[in-house]
Order: C-alpha cells, then structure tokens, then sequence
DNA sequence: AATTAATATGAGAATCATTGTCAAGAAAAA
DNA sequence: TTTTTCTTGACAATGATTCTCATATTAATT
C-alpha cells in the first residue's frame, strides 16, 4: 500500500508531475477499497474526509493512476467507468451478475489459449481482451 | 429482407404499435448493411433518402429492431452503439482491430463451453455474455 | 528572499450519445 | 366526423466525462 503510494509518486516525478494532498488522498482511498470502484464512489469517499475536492481532480486522478499502470480501466456496460487496481494482479475476466451487481473475478488459461488461437487463424496478433459473463449468482437465482 | 419487414410489421402490430414510412424506411438502410452499423450512420443514409427525418426517430426506431429480436446492440467501447443483424444468425463474438477498425467475427463451442463451466463453478447461471478480442489484423501489422 | 516559471485545483461550462418532452400530425376506431 | 391512439420532429434534458480558466501552490532562478 505505501508502496502503491511509492510507485504512484515515481510516475509522477518521471513525468514533471506533483504529489498533491488530493492526488495521494486519492490514490489511497483507491488502494485501501476492494477492486471495481467506480469514479463517483471514489469521489464520494473522498469528500468525507476532504470536501473540498472537486470530481475534476477525481476524474484526473484516477485517469493518472491507470496511465501509472496502477489501476485498470473497466467498463461493464453500466453507463460509467470502474477502475480496479492492477499493480501486480494478473489479467482475469468478470462473472457478473445482473441482479444485484455482484462480481466475481476469474482466469481460465484454456480460454485464453483459444482466444489466441481463434485470433491467430484469422492472421490477428493479439494485444488485449474482454470476456464479460453475465447471469445470476445463486443468491439471485433464488 | 422482404421477410424482415414483415417480422417487423408483425411484431410492431402485436404490440399495439404502426409501420409507419419513417420506421420502414430505417429498417430497411438497417438491413442492407452489413452488421455493426452505428445508429449515426444508419441516420446519415436514411436522411439522404428522407431528409425530413429526425434523429429521435432513428433512435427510437432502432431500439424497436432491438426489442423485435431483428438486431442486436452492441458497444465496442467506443463511446456509441452499433447494431447488427440478429434475425437468425447465430450467436458469435468479435475481433476488432485496434487500428483500422476491422472487425471479424468468431464462434467457437469450446469457449463457449468453458464459460458456462466456469461459471456453474461459482454457482451463476449464464445469461448471456460478450468477449471482444482486441489486436492488429495481419493489414495493420504491416 | 523576491521573482519567475511550471503545475494543480475547483467551479462551472462544454461535450457527446442518448433519451425525454411536447405540440402538432397521421391513422385507426367509434 | 369526432374521438382516441400512436408518431413525429424539434429541441430540451440527461449523465458521465472532459475542458476552460482564473486562482492557488509549488519549484526554480535570480
Ligand atoms: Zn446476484
Ligand atoms: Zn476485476
Ligand atoms: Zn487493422
Ligand atoms: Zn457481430
């Protein structure tokens, strides 16, 4: 976590950027919740403790923290932006439920070796891939 | 396509809705494309036939070839949807070159297959799912 | 320290795809 | 024909995200 904080701060100064209060409050409210957060979360928490800070710096932040290669971009087709935290996490997909949000994480190297075979058939060199499963989990099934 | 029309026709008078000149000439630029068409381009050919037409109507009109089961929605990521046809083909998922914006599409049972397993595995019932492979096409590699 | 240069912030406007509102029009029903 | 129902197009509204810009902060230079 303070390494986090570390790794954020190094990508900044490699890249004439400051650590700000807001920028570290931030990047720490990201790090210490579990992944899948989206920006207006973030924001929200944030606000508790600093309310003075505005989304923009949120928004920008959280931008800075993906390009850093600390969070991961996702979108699951809710109308808005999650980002998760990707330090040294592996890649995985999402199981998603479609009644009450729930997400499971998963990887399956089978399915990625198709994919890459499937990919390659069709003279595609692969750079990246999205596998969403959407269904209910077993609480909603009832 | 004669057919398409008529299974719109169909399901629009089952829900108590009309064919008007509007909806029929947008589902037709909608058929004799090829698939993935954004509804911005769908818009763009049919103004060239009927200039008078809005694009609410468009929107609207395309939805309605979504709920008849006739077209399929689908998000790239690319910050719009397009829509592709869905009469009785079957599903597949997609390889999309980042560079050009070629996209191919796949269907393969083992895949599929696996992704119902590993979700029976964490207790979800799969509804349906997407899977976007991301890469260059053998044009863009050079 | 004082001055200058660079970067950051918050407020609010702008963007962009999409949807909602509503008055006016067309079709179907009575 | 009158009434009811459904459609349309123009335009406003939405909602997530980005942009603008005047004002801070911080760093660099003198
Ligand atoms: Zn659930
Ligand atoms: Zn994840
Ligand atoms: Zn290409
Ligand atoms: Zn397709």
């Amino acid at each position: 976590m303070q390494e986090m904080i570390t790794i954020f701060q190094d990508y900044l100064q490699q890249n004439g950027l400051r650590l700000t209060s807001q920028r570290e409050l931030i990047a720490r409210t990201f790090f210490q919740n579990r992944g899948h957060i989206s920006t207006e979360e973030i924001y929200r928490q944030v606000r508790k403790i600093a309310p003075g800070i505005g989304f923009a710096t949120t928004y920008r932040t959280m931008k800075l923290l993906a390009e850093s290669g600390l969070a991961s971009l996702r979108r699951f087709g809710e109308g808005f932006s999650r980002y998760e935290p990707a330090g040294t996490a592996e890649h995985h997909d999402h199981l998603i439920c479609t009644k009450c949000g729930k997400i499971i994480e998963f990887e399956n190297d089978r399915i990625e070796a198709l994919q890459k075979s499937v990919a390659r058939r069709h003279g595609f060199h692969v750079t990246d891939h999205k596998l969403e499963v959407y269904g209910l989990c077993r609480k909603c099934r009832q």
